[in-house]
Formats: C-alpha cells, structure tokens, sequence
DNA sequence: TAGATTGTTAATCGATTAACAATC
DNA sequence: TAGATTGTTAATCGATTAACAATC
C-alpha cells in the first residue's frame, strides 16, 4: 500500500509531460506551424479530419497527440485555431523568451542567426561565438562575434538554455564540451560527428552529410 | 499456381531492397561515418559489441541492420573494416558520383556547398541556382550561380538525380515544382513548409526552426 | 577444441491506427 | 433531435532487443 501510493504520487507528480515520446513532440512544431498559417488564413476552426487531410496525416494521431497536454478540442466541432496555438506555444515553451548560444559564424552560423530571427521571436540567439581571430569582434547582424573563451562563462552568467552547434567536427566534442560546462541542458548539432553528453544533457545532432548520404539510397530504384 | 510464381518473381525482382525501413536506411551513414574513422585509425576488425559500445547502440541492431544487405561478417571473428565500408558505400550509391542541383545562394545555400563538397566526394554539387538578379553569374567556389528559369531544362539535360532546396519558404513550392519537372526524384528540403510531391518522388524535410522548436520542449524541466 | 561472434528467429516494446462511447 | 467530432481504449503494425544455433 505504501509502495503504491508512493508510485501515484510519483505519477502525480510529472502530471502531463509523464514521458511524452519524442515522436509526438517531434510532430508540435509541424502542427504549430499549419495552425499559424490557417489563423494568418482567417480560418477559426479545424477538425482533426480536415487537418489529417492538409497535412497529410491520420486524424486519430493528431487527436492524440493533442490529448496528451489536455482536451483542447470541443466534441462535435472541433478545435479553436486560436487556443490551440496558445496551448501548442505554451506546451513547446515558446510563450517566453529562449537564450540560445550559436557556436560558429561561418556561412552556416550566419545562416542560421538570420533564420531563426525571423521564424521564431521567442527563440533568440544571445550570444555567438567563434575562435577565428579575423571574424572576431565583427558585427553579424545585431550580434558581436565573441572569442570562444568566454562561451563557459556567458553562458552561465546569462543563464543560456539552448546551445547550437556549427563549427567543423574536428573541435565540436570541445565545443560542446564547454557548452556543458556553462549549464547548457539542451544542444541542437550541425557537425558530422558522434558528441557525448552527460545523461542530463539532451543532445540532437542533425547534419546535411547524413541526410545526403542517407537520401542517396533512394537513388537509381 | 500462376498466381504464386507471379508473386515470388516479383520478389524475387525486388531482391534485397525488399522495403528496408527508413529507420534503417538514415542509420547506414552513421555506420559508415564511424568505419571510416576506425579504417583512418589503423582498424582491421570490428564486432557488433565493440561497434555498439563506440555508437552507443545495440549490437544486435547493428547486425540486423547489417544483415539485410547480406552477410559481411565472419563468425567469431567480426566485421573486416575495410570490407564493410566498401558494402556501405555500395548501398548507398556512393560509389558512383551523384549529381545535385542545389538551389538557393544565400548563407545556407553556400554553406552546403562547401560542406557537401568537402566530406563526401561523390556526392557533387553541379549546378547552382537562384532568382536574385544580383548573385545570377556570380562564383561559388567552382561553380557560377545560374538563373532559376534553367533549373528545369538543366537538371533533365544533365541527368541531375537529386536536389536540395535552400530558399525561403515561400517560393519553395515553385522550386520543388520545378525539380520535380527536371525529373529530379530524391529532394532535401530545407524551407520551413509542407511541399507537395508527387507519390514517385522522395521528399525529405529538414529545418531549423522545427528542429529548434521540439528541442524548446526540454527546456526547463 | 574452446571461445567468440555472426545471422536469424522469437519475444518485447512502442508507436500508429481503428473503433466507438461521450457529448457538443 | 440528428450529425459531427472529440477523447480514449483496444487492435494492429512495425521496430528494437534478446536469445541461441551455426560456425569461424
């Protein structure tokens, strides 16, 4: 008895994001970006059918996916375009701002500093850096490149969350490494190489080598 | 008994690439990043168990992977290095050059240009493109940057299989379009947005903001 | 031969889809 | 009320992992 209400409170305890798999949240970011374009349409109401349909997906996993974080919908109608982006920002944390490190201010840096700006205020890069002596105290857009030495050190005392990775493999294990060092929980990965994290670090590595290559199966069939 | 002999000799066409799961296929230039890191080290032999250890894998997920293009280990012994990584290179076409159309040169575009250039030789970049009168004729490296209206006609006249769309978002569709018309059939997409293929063309999509975005999810918990 | 490791089948785990009672 | 659609449970599908006979 007293093992199981321990398990419940346990239970009670992580409440809704009780292991959420990555799939599902993987899908958020998708059905965040429809439901904007649907409100920017003028569109009030959506049914899982009619977004199955658009997004080219099943409607019992949109549902699904949605009662995970609660029951956003209303039987017979469907869901509220406006609450559901409300809860879909609220869910993913982009109802507040984001301070994110971008390590790297070669093309692909630079790229990403222009993108992300613009698709996602709440997501703001704070701080970037690089070890190249020329690039240096340049201006990237409303940014200073700062030397790589104070990345520990700025990330901690700006209490930075998100760190990006965009250097050449052979130093992003160091990269990340200091990234870790600075208290940075969660770190995107654009270099081609197997990093190692601490188990409370969540580390996603996505690089355009693998993507190709893994792509190039399909080819010739 | 015409029916069977039908079914197996269409098994028998489809041979080994008998439906291998996406799962498998995006893990095979992990593996082939790795063997050659180990090759470049002075390796001969590997096992499952030591591959899974370095990969943070299950090794019998890694034989089963394996196994699925045949038997190229020994008993006992393990893998031969340098045989695996010619099977590897085989399977995903990479033992032959492929030739790319990468469209958009702004900070991304050219980013993946050096990139793609620089770790994986046989996948080439052979043509450049973008709408932007003032980059039209200018260099990229060894490439000259061409007028998106000869993406169509260049990419069928050149036998371009695959091509990777670097633009913003709202022209992405006008650009895969075109591709797809060039009869370009294996497309990364980078643009933020759903792009509409038809059912023979394989569309993979790839972007930051999404990334960042499921990433947000972790923060703060 | 003894020890090691593959290739493969069976067991498990997890994610997707179908079905339907509840209810707007 | 009748029709529509959610939220959720059950069924299905697919992917991962364990186990082990075959064999180097």
């Amino acid at each position: 008895m007293v093992n199981m209400s321990q398990h419940m409170e346990r239970d009670y305890g992580l409440e809704k994001d009780d292991k959420i798999s990555n799939s599902v949240i993987r899908r958020l970011p998708v059905y965040l970006r429809h439901v904007q374009t649907l409100r920017a349409a003028g569109i009030q109401t959506i049914s899982s059918q009619q977004m199955g349909v658009q997004l080219d997906m099943n409607p019992a996993q949109i549902r699904k996916d949605f009662a995970y974080f609660g029951e956003f919908g209303r039987k017979g109608v469907g869901y509220d375009i406006e609450y559901l982006e409300h809860m879909l920002l609220q869910i993913l944390h982009l109802d507040r701002q984001i301070g994110v490190a971008l390590v790297g201010a070669g093309h692909l840096g630079i790229a990403l500093s222009n993108y992300a700006r613009f698709q996602s205020e709440r997501i703001t890069i704070m701080a970037l850096f690089d070890n190249d002596p020329v690039k240096i105290g340049t201006h990237i857009g409303d940014l200073i490149v700062q030397d790589m030495k104070f990345l520990r050190e700025q990330c901690h005392d700006r209490n930075i969350e998100m760190g990006i990775i965009a250097v050449p493999a052979a130093v992003a294990q160091d990269v990340c490494d200091r990234l870790v060092e600075g208290q940075v929980r969660v770190i995107l990965n654009f270099a081609p190489t197997n990093l190692r994290v601490p188990k409370h670090v969540i580390l996603r590595t996505t690089d355009f080598t693998t993507e190709l290559q893994a792509l190039a199966y399909y080819i010739a069939r």
